[in-house]
DNA sequence: GTGAAAGCGCTAACAC
DNA sequence: GTGTTAGCGCTTTCAC
């Protein structure tokens, strides 16, 4: 079947392929009968204009790449979902990148990016969260940003200047943590995450500070780093239950964590919230999916993602953009936080 | 910054534009000493070739598009993964196409789709699902196939003989329903789903077959059609609850719904398994995450996604294909099924 | 209002 | 081994 193209409907318009061109953008007035006759024409063999050669002119794409870790943690496919509603909207198709947490191919998503000529990317987790990158793999962002916008998501790159979005953690555990403190915990640990990635770090800076400020202190044996899965929290959550002396409150990196302590803490037989509370974070679909149902700070990601593309969108069209961007998180209390019984 | 071409590459390396070509995509003896020549100053400027101009004269794009309805349905995410991970294998980049069921939507990426010329589709949910289908909407996506191959994954359009990935629902319900019987259950009901979708029928389906063939009738009242989200599944499971007769076990249309139910259950004071056994579809993440674990039938989401990409990538290339490849299910039998205890 | 023609940045056939 | 050149399918200036 032959592939049509603007020449075979000029051709058979009796017209100039410019013309027909003017039709398809509507970029310069046409007769009302010529642009009859090509509309018709073009219907009439279902033509559609080849999108590549049309980028090649105009030097856009309508495309633009999504880079982000793991799709299969709940809280990204939400971040993803608001992304593509207002990106369909703006007329961008989204190249979906996932990269496992592995940098490599994480580098070789933005060679593609670039050879693709996307019109943004917009950057999610990766290296953008961990502590004393490689200044190499700092560069290679900085670079492609010279061709094309790039947001980040929930992230940073020391002395990059990109321009960021993200939801302020920091300030999602301290209404963590002060809700716990006003439920009259004095005694919090923190579980999940990794040592070496600044969003754990920072929660749990934040964490620190706002018990201080409570006058109260924070006991670093209750704090394991670990990961980021539900196994994971499930491990933390035994090897704190199995100490001498126990938080009777636990704040965790994410809801996948802080559903594993769920299932840990009931495993033993401790009470939620009676015996320890629970707070999550993210407020992914998870969190009501448990019993007792998930107190969690919401990073409001749906949001979080509509935000990132009509930011990534000002910058394709040369706008002004704040360097920083801020969505402030909420604090959702369900079922699985309340005052410690003695 | 000037955006370097495969000319400026040649005449700095006084060369035409044919040898740097050449180097680039290896397709011709160079003598060695211009080929280290040439990809000096191809380092030396971080040169990238323009994929969208290399695409427009070679007629394939590397890019491929992945219609699903709804990322934020976990089982979706693990199809994705899978799929996502051979792409990157084969060279190929994915468009995300969510189309939260909208069948417009679905129309317009189609029609985006195939204006960007990816090599292929990936098509799942949706109107591939929809019983009675107007033909339109098939006619649609029979035109599209006419010019790049598409390959349906656990769904079907009628008389359109498309290439077709899926697991097998029927085997799937099949399995959890004598698993049930075994069990000692014969009050067995089904919640989920939506009457006019034909997985959602199938399920059913299967089930009274089975059912049958081990001498026991299904009762109409215990079947609840509503949709696929946790909260479908606690309603059903709460109207269920209140009836006069119960039954001792339910199949639901997915985790989803198995874990809305679970919720229902506890909340009532129902025992699970003692009181109600309780299966679930997909085995998503979820199934672990709640207490009591989900009995659940797992569909491979990650194999699926493999094997589609895999298949799409032979149709790319005009290798011969089955029309029909159909991957099996598994029970995975965990907490939330037992016998039923008078 | 419309057409001719020059790009856009690459690949590939053909010539040498 | 390497260069010339004609596309690929559009958009966009510049004439008319």
């Amino acid at each position: 079947m032959k592939i049509i193209t603007i020449y075979d409907i000029a051709k058979e318009a009796n017209v100039s392929v410019a013309t027909v061109s003017r039709v398809l953008n509507n970029t310069a007035p046409v007769k009302d009968s010529t642009r009859e006759k090509i509309n018709r024409i073009i219907d009439k063999y279902h033509f559609q204009p080849n999108a590549l050669a049309r980028s090649l002119t105009k030097k856009e794409t309508g495309m633009i790449g999504f880079i982000l870790p793991d799709i299969t943690n709940p809280f990204f496919p939400e971040v993803f979902s608001g992304a593509e509603n207002v990106a369909r909207e703006l007329g961008y198709t989204i190249f979906l990148c996932n990269t496992l947490g592995d940098i490599q191919r994480e580098s070789e998503y933005l060679s593609i990016l670039r050879e693709k000529r996307v019109d943004g990317v917009l950057f999610m987790g990766g290296r953008i969260n961990i502590k004393n990158l490689h200044p190499d793999l700092i560069k290679e962002v900085v670079d492609l940003e010279e061709r094309m916008p790039i947001v980040l998501v929930n992230g940073d790159l020391k002395k990059s200047n990109l321009t960021r979005v993200f939801t302020d953690e920091v300030a999602g555990v301290e209404l963590a943590t002060q809700h716990l403190i006003d439920l009259g915990h004095t005694n919090i640990g923190f579980i999940g995450g990794i040592d070496y990635m600044t969003n754990s770090m920072q929660k749990v800076k934040s964490l620190k500070k706002t018990l201080e400020r409570n006058h109260l202190t924070f006991n670093d044996k209750w704090l394991l780093y670990d990961s980021f899965s539900i196994q994971s929290g499930r491990n933390m959550m035994t090897k704190l239950l199995e100490m001498d002396k126990k938080p009777t409150a636990v704040i965790c990196i994410n809801d996948f964590v802080a559903i594993g302590a769920i299932k840990s803490a009931l495993e033993h037989g401790v009470r939620i919230p009676e015996d320890i509370s629970i707070v999550g974070f993210d407020d992914t679909l998870l969190a009501t999916a448990v019993i007792p149902e998930l107190t969690t700070v919401s990073q409001q990601s749906h949001e979080l993602g509509k935000l990132s593309v009509q930011v990534l969108h000002k910058l394709i069209n040369k706008e002004k953009v704040k360097k920083l961007i801020v969505l402030s998180p909420e604090l959702i209390i369900r079922d699985s936080s309340g005052c410690p019984v003695r």
